[in-house]
DNA sequence: AATCGGATCAACCGCACGCGG
DNA sequence: TCCGCGTGCGGTTGATCCGAT
C-alpha cells in the first residue's frame, strides 16, 4: 500500500537500487524535478513522488557533503539549534551540503548525547540543575534561548546581573562593540523589563543585554555551549540567514503585549547596509555587511523583528528603533 | 565464529501549510 | 469559503553496521 499521493499506483518501497538511483538521478538532470508527483512515472519509476524526492533531496543531489560532520559544523548546529530548536530543516540551511536529515541523525545520535554529559539539556541548552557544575562560567547567569517549542520565551532572563564591568574585564581581546540604547521607550512593549544596554562582542560572539535599573542581565554567549573546543570563534551568527532565523524565533513566541512599531522601510537594502554597519559588519567584516545587505534587499522589512532578533521576545525593548541606536565603539 | 546490543542512517509516515480551482 | 493537491517538515521506524563479549 502506497502513499495516498501515489496510491492509485503500485509502488516500491524500501531502500533504492543502484538502478533506481541512476534513472532518477539520469531524470532530474536532464529534466529538473518539476512536479514530484509525476517524476516516477515520467523517470520510469515504482516509486511514489515522495519518495523520490527524498531521495533525492538526501542522497542523490550532487551538491551533498559527504563524511562526517567537522566540529565547526557542529558548533553551528549547537548555536541554531538553541534558537529554533529541532527546526532542522532551517538549521540545515546553515550547512552546505547537508541535508536535514542528516542534521537530525548527527543531533540524535551524537551531539544529544554530548549535551547530556555535559549536564546540559539537549532540549533548551540550559544546565541540567542536578548536574550543573560549580565552576561553570556563568552558570548563574547563563541566560539561554528556549528552543520554540519549549513553554516559555527564547531567553531565560537571570539574576542578579552580571556585571557591565565583569563582562568588559573578561579576558576576551576582542573587537567589543557596545550599543548603547536610549532609555526605556515611552510604550514598553514589555514593561517589567525594559533593555537599557545591548552588547555584542563580535569575536566571542557574546552578546549581552543589560537593563541597568532592573538588574536583570540577558546573557547570549555561544562559547558556553561549546563542547569539545570551547574556544572556537565560529558563529552561525555571522551565517547568511541566521538573522533571519533570529527574527523567525524571536515572532513564534507570545509577545506579552501587542507590537507597538511596526516600521516600513521602504529602502530596505539601504536600512540593512545602515544596520549592517551597526552591527559590526563593516571594515574588516565588509564581506558580511555584504551578505547582509543583499540578505535585507526587499523593500520592506520588519523593524521591530530585527530589533527582536537582537532583543528577543517578551523582553524586547520596545519602541527604540535600530536606527536610534548609538554605536559607542 | 557466533551472538548480542547499541549506534547509525535511510526511508517512511503523518501532519501542516500554501496554492489554485 | 471550501476543498483537493502538492510539497515540506519533524518524528519515528526499521535495516544495517560494528564493536564487545
Amino acid at each position: 500500500m502506497g502513499h495516498h499521493c501515489c496510491s492509485k499506483q503500485k509502488v516500491k518501497r524500501g531502500l533504492w537500487s543502484p538502478e533506481e538511483d541512476e534513472k532518477l538521478s539520469k531524470y532530474i538532470t536532464t529534466h529538473g524535478h518539476g512536479c514530484w508527483s509525476s517524476v516516477p512515472k515520467q523517470a520510469g519509476l515504482q516509486r511514489c513522488g515522495k519518495s523520490c524526492r527524498l531521495r533525492w533531496i538526501n542522497y542523490l543531489r550532487p551538491d551533498l557533503k559527504r563524511g562526517s560532520f567537522s566540529a565547526q559544523e557542529e558548533r553551528v548546529i549547537i548555536d541554531v539549534h538553541r534558537i529554533l530548536g529541532n527546526r532542522w530543516a532551517q538549521i540545515a540551511k546553515h550547512l552546505p551540503g547537508r541535508t536535514d536529515n542528516e542534521v537530525k541523525n548527527f543531533w540524535n545520535s551524537c551531539i544529544k548525547k554530548k549535551l547530556i554529559a555535559q549536564g546540559l539539556d539537549p532540549k533548551t541548552h540550559n544546565l541540567i540543575p542536578a548536574a550543573r557544575p560549580n565552576n561553570s562560567i556563568n552558570s548563574a547567569n547563563i541566560s539561554q534561548f528556549h528552543h520554540p517549542q519549549s513553554s516559555t520565551t527564547p531567553f531565560t532572563i537571570s539574576s542578579p546581573i552580571k556585571s557591565f564591568e565583569t563582562t568588559q574585564s573578561t579576558p576576551m581581546d576582542m573587537n567589543t562593540s557596545l550599543v548603547t540604547l536610549p532609555p526605556p521607550p515611552t510604550l514598553p512593549l514589555h514593561e517589567t523589563i525594559p533593555i537599557s544596554t545591548f552588547q555584542y562582542q563580535d569575536a566571542n560572539v557574546l552578546m549581552s543585554y543589560k537593563d541597568q535599573n532592573s538588574h536583570t542581565s540577558i546573557d547570549f554567549t555561544h562559547g558556553s555551549s561549546s563542547l569539545d573546543q570551547p574556544n572556537m570563534s565560529s558563529s552561525s551568527f555571522h551565517q547568511p540567514g541566521f538573522m533571519d532565523d533570529c527574527m523567525w524565533a524571536s515572532t513564534v513566541e507570545p509577545l506579552e503585549a501587542p507590537r507597538q512599531n511596526e516600521v516600513e522601510f521602504q529602502q530596505g537594502q539601504g536600512q540593512a547596509q545602515a544596520l549592517a554597519c551597526k552591527m559590526g559588519f563593516d571594515g574588516p567584516n565588509e564581506e558580511k555587511r555584504l551578505e547582509m545587505e543583499s540578505s535585507y534587499n526587499s523593500s520592506t522589512f520588519d523593524i521591530e523583528l530585527m530589533e527582536s532578533a537582537l532583543m528577543p521576545s517578551g523582553v524586547f525593548c520596545g519602541g527604540s528603533s535600530i536606527e536610534q541606536l548609538q554605536w559607542d565603539c
